[in-house]
DNA sequence: TGATTTATGTACCGATTAGTACAATACTAG
DNA sequence: CTAGTATTGTACTAATCGGTACATAAATCA
């Protein structure tokens, strides 16, 4: 009755309602991997960060390793994806890229968060005893290089980089986050970054001698 | 007497000798803690593969995050230094790059030893809770570019690659292994991570059009 | 030959680990 | 109202954690 009369409804579960928000409690486990990494992160420091207790962090995710690969998902919808957002708004294919940059430094050493990417410094490390995991990120790793490929290939300006496959293209400014990511986490500062990216840029964006704003190579 | 009478006698330390040696005990560590991660490796992990008890352990190396810090050093003095040695030995600034990436690559998936890169992946990773390893491997970092950066201005024919400023074509070539280490750890197989090498040799080291053995850009 | 010094092996420490049993609680369905 | 269902908090488990005390063994020094 309920199907035809109002979809609208929202039918609420059966048992005790839930007494925390998921994807909240999710975003405080993100930070704690994020820090110390899967091992380094225990348990106990998890429901202390996320303010729930054992039982429902076990009823609500499994077990930790199952609520690590969540953590990585919603890192990719949340930090994960300002980067990208930055790069769809921006119709110049240099412009898109150089933003790319700038918000993956910006995640990398962001105030209130640990250096680095949960995914590129903490899930990768912790890959190499779990092939599943591995199998997911290298799955996540290509869908970035393709996301990013689609998105250069949507512009015709892509006669503007010196690189023109746009997959490859997409492979090598995706590359360049990995050790702005890598640099991060091992104590560089924003400056230093700031550097790689502009570097980087300078080769894949070439802008010809007449140009005033070119960057010297 | 001894000083000035026979510098070459070895003069064998006074108590009970040591029954393993130190550096083939360090090379198991360097597996342990490349396979597992800091945290993920346990004492018990350790000395089992070290083949030594725990008090030899601590007695030698400190404690587990000392040993860690020392597995770092040996480390970069063994399979760290694989890559530049091929780096060095080859005199064109060109093939040096290029094979710098070869051994990279090697190194990130060879048989026998873990992906990725121990200070890249792990030690990277770990050194978010502990500053002095930060600031150790902001060190490491900076003179891996610097040595780099030496090699290719020691050759006159550093105008073959569009970068003029051998400090800044180091940091690049630098950082384009931290991508091979990253996606490696993260599953990639050789045919990929020898593709980033590829493309970043042709837009770093590009040839002229009318060189046969030009990369495709 | 002792006396001294250092390493080894066993056996242990308190703390922490991931995971769970169980009763109480708060909701829906009838 | 009662019955059914799912979450909550407390308390607990066996196992493992990093680190060490202590007696024994093997070397040098005198």
């Amino acid at each position: 009755m309920n199907a035809k009369s109002g979809e609208e409804t929202p039918r609420r579960p059966r048992g005790r309602p839930r007494s925390f928000d998921r994807d909240e409690s999710l975003d405080a486990a993100v930070l704690v991997f994020w820090k110390n990494g899967y091992d380094g992160s225990s348990i106990e420091d998890l429901t202390q960060a996320m303010g729930i207790n054992r039982p429902s962090l076990y009823a609500t995710f499994g077990n930790k390793r199952d609520l690590f690969v969540q953590a990585i998902d919603r890192y990719a919808a949340t930090h994960g994806n300002r980067a990208f957002s930055a790069f769809r708004l921006e119709p110049d294919n240099r412009k898109a890229v150089e933003r790319f940059f700038e918000a993956s430094i910006d995640c990398a050493l962001a105030d209130g968060t640990p250096r680095g990417c949960l995914i590129n410094t903490v899930a990768t490390e912790a890959a190499e005893n779990d092939a599943e995991l591995r199998d997911k990120l290298a799955d996540m790793f290509a869908r970035t290089d393709a996301a990013i490929a689609r998105r250069l290939s949507a512009n015709h300006d892509a006669e503007m980089s010196i690189i023109h496959d746009p997959e490859a293209l997409a492979r090598m400014a995706h590359s360049v986050t990995h050790s702005i990511m890598t640099r991060a986490r091992a104590g560089a500062n924003r400056d230093e970054l700031t550097q790689i990216a502009d570097s980087f840029m300078a080769v894949l964006f070439p802008r010809p001698l007449s140009d005033p704003t070119r960057h010297r190579p």
